[in-house]
DNA sequence: GCGAGCCTTCCACTCAGTGGAAGTCGCGTC
DNA sequence: GACGCGACTTCCACTGAGTGGAAGGCTCGC
């Protein structure tokens, strides 16, 4: 679940006021791990707060609907919390204009495709198809995970500012896979390509079994706003088809989202 | 945007709690109506603050990340929102099993599908797929459409607790389009056929050009949990060939779900 | 230059929020 | 079937976090 580095920091501190608590009972089901449900208990520890505290907070949240109490007395996020949710303009816009395109991918594809943005340093995947034989991947919406390994990660790695670059690149990079690239200055030959090219190939570097090709979109100031993907299984040799496609459907949203090429 | 009867009033009592207050600025945003981007005095005037509470409320909000300041000073809904919301299980489990008998069902027909629940006495879209060329229609996922004009909300109905049954047909029912069944009477029979049928037709009852087939979701208890539907521009003749896909789409998201039939 | 909107900051008052502690509930154990 | 335990709920006196009116800035456009 890469818990990043800039946004929210988990438990830390609760601090003196009543928001950072409410905030802090919603994130006891954020981190450290992502988690369906909790006692109430289980809440205050997490969040950090006594147990009356807690309550006090659970049963505002409860009555507005951020909160449910399920049949088992513990509780989970509710669905008041996931309406007001998907009405968050980046998302929805970016969700509405892709979805046609990203269907068309996958008739032709079949497999897992993704739509991811950058967020603070890591790649925030907003929405992602699957059918009924992909490859067990472990990317799934509303989740974030790394640039480095990534397909949509290197991607927008390879188009965000040059700061946003030396920043990631200063820190360690963790290995995953065998095949992992970490080295600085290979990922930085690698940025370049991609950006050369117009597209990302990645193989093994994340999840075992399963490889992607990957391609930007752009808005219309011709700035790199998020990623399109395909997840396949790896073959010996890579189906062109799917990085056609893939380029196809990434300049498909890219002209909805108003660029236009050159000018 | 059909503002339903029990669930989240709107403006009205914003209540003395904190959390209350904090409510009542992100429902700013949601109701009466459904808005990107608000001013802090927009805000305060929908939420029934004032300006300086909101400002500090707001100014929590944006530190957690659950509002965002754009560019031009104003405020909308932020990605952490989004993120969390996202999270919600009823949706997102609901979702992820469904969404490659979504995408079959997309493939036969290339016209919206549409996956809603029953919440209070509204039908809650919880995942839609569009193409390109499909029919202009009101519904969006996390939005709420009335049970006895859409396809998907006369099977949720149909199929619902009879107090809700009851509780619904009681009150006065809107007339959208002239075909429009509002008489408490006709639906009942309605509701009987859906049952006995399995299957909803809908013709020009809430969107002008719109006509769909919907199909019940039943879990492992055997209860009603979800409906399908394709919506397709009006056609002289029905297309047997969606209700199958519809039928099947429903059976396979049923059986994901632990459904066995009869036993 | 002046007024109108909109946003930000300040600060003394006070009531909403706090949290330790005591009470309740349900369940498994001896 | 009383006992203990863990998890939840309620109570209440204390107090500092939150309140909101008011004053100060900033930025338009006329």
């Amino acid at each position: 679940m890469a818990n990043a580095t800039q946004p929210h920091g988990g438990d830390a501190a609760p601090g003196p006021s009543v928001a950072s608590r409410m905030f802090a009972v919603i994130d006891a089901f954020t981190a450290p791990t992502a988690v369906r449900a909790l006692t109430l208990t289980a809440i205050a520890e997490r969040a950090g707060l006594p147990l009356s505290t807690t309550h006090r907070m659970v049963g505002e949240w409860v009555a507005w609907g951020g909160l449910t109490r399920l049949d088992d007395g513990r509780y989970s996020l509710g669905l008041r919390l996931w309406e007001v949710g998907v009405q968050t303009p980046t998302a929805r816009n970016l969700r509405t204009i892709a979805l046609p395109y990203l269907e068309d991918l996958y008739e032709v594809a079949h497999e897992h495709v993704h739509l991811a943005i950058l967020d603070g340093l890591d790649a925030l995947y907003v929405e992602k198809l699957s059918g009924h034989r992909a490859v067990r991947v472990i990317s799934r919406v509303g989740g974030r995970l790394p640039l480095h390994a990534t397909g949509v990660g290197l991607v927008l790695l390879a188009h965000a500012p040059s700061d946003v670059i030396d920043e990631y690149l200063a820190k360690p990079l963790p290995q995953f896979l065998p095949s992992t690239v970490t080295s600085p200055d290979v990922l930085r030959k690698r940025l370049a390509d991609i950006r050369a090219l117009g597209v990302a190939f990645m193989s093994e570097e994340m999840t075992a079994g399963s490889s992607s090709v990957a391609a930007p979109i752009l808005d219309r100031t011709g700035q790199v706003v998020a990623a399109v993907s395909v997840v396949t299984p790896t073959t010996p040799t890579r189906d062109p088809a799917h990085e056609a496609a893939v380029r196809q459907a990434a300049r498909g949203i890219s002209r909805s989202l108003g660029y236009r090429r050159a000018t």
